[in-house]
DNA sequence: AATTCGGGGTG
DNA sequence: CACCCAGAATT
């Protein structure tokens, strides 16, 4: 056992082989009892029903940078809706961001629904069976494409996403920094890894490990089926692998939205191109000029965190006595009509306050 | 290579 | 509060 330990902690990825650490020459020596175990432990998901590359993919992109958890509701409340790529490919961008509030990252909304048109004008419908040429559609990268060609159409492709990143590096004691072009290297890994026979459900494993036993902290290694294999066991570097990214500080911002109410009517924007939330309705915001006026009523204060930036909100109530213009991008509607609008985070909680407040 | 996209859950 | 998450596109 000291033995193994002490050659392990010597070895790269590529070193010899005098002990039995995960070796990407053998791949099926990781396949066989990671299968194993996913067919007794794997998750039941929404999307794993069937291999409908449509519900395959529809999930992939709901789960970019998503977890799953929070993605299941959204996803089978799109299908529903959505139940195939031409009802999806029919339907008004308007229709597809309101089932995707509250999800973020709202381009892959937009890229979700441009790519299904894609799909029914250039494909008639079916989808691009390989990985190239699914990463020619719109929203799909490197990890989407390899996982919907391996998980809907039975390609041997690599993933590497958050789980597989983590498993891999431990696998193979990776302890150099990792993320972008960083990542190069456990790509290279996970290419090695994944079997002909099964490699999607083989990538499906590998997540699933990740997700329930090889956690990014308090790994259940006692329970893991490649704990024998696992370098960074080995030489009890789990805590340590995958190394920490360092971030960015967040930017404190303030800004003042300004609710113009008549009645019970009240005004909304739509946010611009190249704004964030783009295409979503707002309140709109008052300039940094823009005093606030006589009369204006607080109403309250938020905050939410986007990214790197830390923004409070304050939100102030101005009642007018005529209607203002509206317009393509700024509507006047009745309160109680907000919930047909796909809005913001911020702005969807302002509307609950007006709700709440009458 | 670095930045920019959300939002909620967790310790 | 910090960290995390089935990443992709843009610059």
């Amino acid at each position: 056992m000291a033995l193994q330990g002490a050659a392990a902690k010597h070895r790269s990825i590529r070193g010899p082989k005098a002990t039995r650490a995960a070796d990407p020459a053998k791949p099926m020596a990781i396949a066989r009892p990671l299968l194993a175990w996913y067919r007794r432990h794997r998750r039941d998901l929404p999307w794993r029903m069937n291999r409908d590359p449509y519900r395959v993919w529809v999930s992939e992109i709901m789960l970019q940078q998503t977890q799953v958890e929070r993605v299941k509701d959204f996803f089978v409340r799109f299908i529903d809706r959505f139940p195939a790529v031409e009802s999806l490919a029919a339907a008004s961008e308007r229709q597809v961001l309101r089932l995707w509030e509250g999800l973020g990252y709202y381009r892959r909304a937009r890229q979700l629904h441009a790519a299904a048109k894609r799909v029914v004008a250039d494909h008639a419908g079916s989808f691009p069976d390989t990985a190239a040429a699914l990463r020619e559609l719109p929203g799909i990268g490197r990890y989407t494409a390899g996982a919907i060609a391996s998980i809907a159409f039975g390609r041997r492709e690599p993933i590497l996403e958050a789980n597989s990143r983590r498993v891999f590096a431990r696998l193979v004691g990776h302890d150099r920094p990792v993320g972008g072009a960083a990542d190069e290297p456990l790509w290279q890994v996970a290419a090695a890894f994944v079997p002909v026979r099964d490699p999607g459900l083989f990538n499906q494993a590998i997540m699933d490990l990740g997700a329930i036993i090889c956690t990014p902290t308090q790994p259940q290694c006692d329970r893991c089926p490649l704990a024998g294999l696992c370098v960074a066991r080995a030489t009890g570097r789990i805590a340590e692998i995958p190394a920490p990214t360092p971030r960015r500080a967040a930017t404190l911002v303030r800004e003042t939205a300004v609710v113009i109410r008549q009645g019970d009517r009240v005004l909304v924007e739509r946010r611009p191109a190249g704004a964030w939330w783009e295409g979503l309705w707002d309140f709109p915001l008052a300039a940094a000029d823009d005093k606030v006026a006589r009369g204006d009523r607080r109403l309250a204060s938020i905050s939410y965190t986007v990214t790197h930036h830390r923004i409070t909100r304050r939100v102030v109530v101005r009642r007018v006595a005529t209607a203002p213009p509206a317009g393509r991008t700024k509507r006047f509607v009745a309160i109680a009509e907000l919930d047909r609008l796909a809005m913001t985070a911020p702005g969807r909680r302002i509307a609950r306050l007006l709700d709440a407040n009458g």
